[in-house]
DNA sequence: ACGTTAAGCTGCGTCTGTTA
DNA sequence: TAACAGACGCAGCTTAACGT
């Protein structure tokens, strides 16, 4: 759930001490049992705090994500959610239906139906739930006509008016298919300070190419 | 066969808590 | 108070597996 200030780190020592047995058992915690774990002030205590409290409210997407489905990553969890729009109608999704969902074919199905299959999944999903994780309702945005839409778009280097993830956010709002890498399929390559070997392949298979100013720019008008 | 994605690893910079 | 150390985010890269 990309829960900043709970790194591994931090899980390993509530793991191994006893502390917490299940996902949901994070949101339990407070700052007391946190502040005597090693290399935990109370600041970073607070912080880990806030952010479980901030990551209870949540996407669909984020939470099918946050899951651990094998196979299942980002892409994957963001086409169930579009697709199914509850996560009840995920769950009592069958073969077939999981099939219909863009890049999922009988394996990627298998393994969701093999998650739910265990009834320790299903139950630490309703103690997730019951902590009080919530997200609002997936809504088919009207998307307005724009250059990236419908066109895959790979990002690269360091963006430095807008992180990352913003820039990612932003061109699926605009329906774009953000891809990790560089084919001759690529419509579009938005490439930031110090891009690397995605830049030298956009430009030896002749895909367009925008700098991070020509993307902004665009996005403006 | 090809394109795409997930996953894992690495290195770097930043932030923050701890310690002297 | 400053230096140090650990944790983390971010980005690039590679590999394996999957879908078409």
């Amino acid at each position: 759930m990309d829960i900043d200030g709970v790194g591994g780190k931090l899980i390993e020592q509530l793991v191994d001490r006893e502390l917490i047995h299940t996902p949901a058992d994070l949101f339990k915690l407070d700052l007391t049992t946190l502040t005597r774990l090693e290399r935990m002030g109370a600041k970073s205590a607070e912080n880990a705090l806030a952010s479980l409290e901030k990551a209870k409210n949540t996407t669909l997407a984020r939470f099918i994500f946050a899951l651990g489905i094998r196979e299942v990553g980002e892409a994957t969890a963001l086409n169930l959610a579009n697709h199914f729009k509850t996560l009840e109608a995920l769950q009592n999704a069958d073969l077939e239906a999981l099939q219909q969902v863009p890049d999922v074919g009988e394996v990627v199905a298998n393994r969701i139906l093999a998650f739910w299959h265990e009834a320790h999944n299903v139950a630490v999903v309703n103690d997730l739930i019951a902590q009080g994780v919530h997200w609002e309702t997936v809504e088919t945005k009207e998307v307005i006509e724009n250059r990236f839409k419908g066109k895959t778009v790979v990002l690269t280097g360091t963006l430095t008016q807008m992180g990352r993830n913003e820039a990612k956010a932003l061109l699926q709002d605009m329906r774009a298919k953000v891809s990790g890498s560089v084919s001759a399929k690529t419509d579009f390559v938005i490439a930031g300070d110090a891009a690397g070997s995605k830049l030298t392949k956009a430009q030896e298979l002749g895909v367009a190419v925008l700098t991070e100013e020509e993307f902004l720019a665009e996005i403006q008008s």
